[in-house]
DNA sequence: CTAGGTTGCGCAACCGATTCCGTAACTGTA
DNA sequence: TACAGTTACGGAATCGGTTGCGCAACCTAG
């Protein structure tokens, strides 16, 4: 596999022509004698000779490669995300190689740096932070990037696709509001990340519109994690007057909170109603099957990867921001408010 | 970002050094003078510098990074043992790249190919696959691979780390035999892979052991999947002695299994007895949570990260296989049989 | 039969680092 | 003061490919 040295001067040697004949064969930039092609076909399937990447990368300046910076892997979110991103490129005849940066900074410009200092050919990137240097640096320094699922600040212009966070705030409380629903918690990841604030004023909104003041609601915001959810259900049931329902802008917060519920003795939806967001592929197992909005994670996968490839095709191609809609998913989780006809 | 061409050749040049001097700086292996360190630190900073990996992999043969390859990356399950590999090659000061192939063979081994010839300087391997040749030929070539989760045939001496599929299978059906079923249903994935068979045996096992004969129960295999899992479940029903439990060697394929179990009215666990295989993070949030057999996918990426150093550190190292010990998890979804004292 | 245009292929420079080898300047000892 | 032993650094080869340029040998047309 190259590994051991089989380069392609060997291969030359034992075809008896030169390295440069070798190589522009095997990439079919020549028409060769067939004497020649059979020498050299020949003398590759003997050597096993496999191209050193490394050494091509180098001296053509690209890889074929397309790089994919993600916060953490093993959250089923991401991950679906990259498999929708590997298939996208792959249609287009590239690879993609990923990296987790387990949502340390320090890990994400070790990642950035590893891939932009000439392993690929372009990248897209989901942070968790509100910026990063690195990245800058590396768009600036003419990298194709494309930002994606969650918006970043701080960057030179860059394509970036995004879920449309507000309206899916806006529609689940919407939902909640007209369902009789007057007490409605916001609970929530990260209250820095502009995807959940983008919620959070979706949900404000939607409030207001129905007469109702946000100021007045009980509002929680952790982490992306059933952990926080469990912790964050006994916050709202200690509020003088316990909301009646919860917009919980995350399934797994969501799952979180169902499983506190029941231990608390809440009945959901009876005791409290739950809308969530994203419509994990678990939300439809759990009891009450969540009602959720969708975020059309193929979409995203799809049309960051077509702008990345505009991009590579075009470096001149000014950014933009792509808006993805979402779409309220109706299952059993959220109810009118007891004692309410609806 | 090194890639608009920020040589070290133009830190020198700045520096008023030769590019010798600067790398042998940069990589700690030479003291300079205070005026040329001066020198060279202000060049590198005002010319941003960031080495090109490639060209410094190619000269020095080695990364510093490590591959893994894995079917499917929106799996939590692989994804789960991903972000592990990550932390535990992160300990030892090394990055990794993922590659998720998507279970296509002609991927895997483009995957393979690009990581072998020079991109990292060793590989773990997550294949769900019998075989693979370009595999091979890797190890064949020198390069250090440890195979986990799924044992690979057709290889060279390797080392590989799997779960105790055959132990988990026999307790999670002694579990059930003990509980009084007699009729055990085997679901599970694709028959032709190593791990499905030896769950099967171990099923087998101790089922005979119980003084029942395996051959009379029920059996399907499919895929590692939610919709195999409901497909399955029809197939159970229509038995002439339809089975008071089964035994699904997979909790993904096991929702599958609860979620059709209740469009069909069948209650779980008073109808239908199930105990699953994995414990994915998701088991305990369905109703009822599922009984299962917890494999240690952190254990599994520690093991096989430390044999991979091994292996780096002394390429002459023996292969050899670690079993990892796996352990039933008792929650809901498994009681004695309707019409049983237990 | 020769001028001009292919076709097939080799030579050598180059991509951007690392590293072996060598040398000038400096330091310490006799 | 001369000599050996550092110390600081430069030159050039090398890693394994790609590619611009050039040159025979062959083919076609006049």
């Amino acid at each position: 596999m190259g590994r051991q040295g089989t380069t392609i001067q060997d291969v030359a040697r034992a075809a008896g022509v030169a390295a440069s004949t070798v190589s522009r064969y095997l990439n079919g930039q020549l028409r060769v004698s067939p004497a020649t092609e059979a020498k050299v076909v020949a003398a590759v399937s003997e050597l096993g000779y496999v191209p050193n990447a490394q050494a091509r990368n180098l001296a053509q300046r690209r890889s074929g490669v397309i790089g994919f910076v993600v916060p953490e892997i093993s959250n089923p979110y991401f991950g679906q995300i990259a498999d929708y991103v590997v298939e996208a490129v792959e249609r287009h005849g590239l690879l993609v190689l990923l990296c987790s940066t387990r949502s340390q900074v320090v890990r994400q410009s070790s990642y950035i740096e590893l891939l932009a200092s000439g392993a690929i050919d372009g990248m897209l990137y989901l942070g968790s932070f509100r910026s990063n240097d690195r990245l800058a640096a590396a768009i600036r320094d003419g990298l194709p990037v494309v930002v994606v699922d969650e918006p970043i600040t701080g960057l030179p212009p860059v394509h970036t696709v995004v879920m449309d966070d507000y309206a899916g705030g806006y529609q689940a409380t919407s939902y909640l509001v007209a369902l009789g629903h007057r007490r409605i918690a916001f609970v929530s990841g990260p209250a820095e990340l502009g995807s959940v604030q983008e919620r959070y004023r979706g949900y404000s909104d939607a409030l207001r519109k129905g007469g109702i003041d946000p100021a007045g609601q009980v509002s929680q915001s952790g982490s992306f994690t059933e952990q926080f959810g469990m912790s964050a259900l006994p916050h709202l049931l200690a509020a003088a007057e316990p909301p009646t329902a919860a917009f919980v802008a995350s399934d797994y917060i969501a799952l979180g909170v169902l499983s506190a519920a029941e231990q608390h003795g809440i009945r959901v939806p009876e005791d409290l109603s739950i809308v969530g967001f994203d419509d994990i592929r678990f939300s439809q197992y759990v009891r009450p099957r969540l009602t959720t909005i969708r975020s059309p994670l193929d979409q995203l996968a799809q049309v960051g990867v077509e702008l990345l490839f505009e991009q590579l095709n075009d470096s001149a191609a000014k950014a933009r921001t792509e808006v993805l809609p979402v779409e309220l998913v109706i299952r059993e989780s959220a109810v009118p408010p007891a004692g309410d006809a609806g």
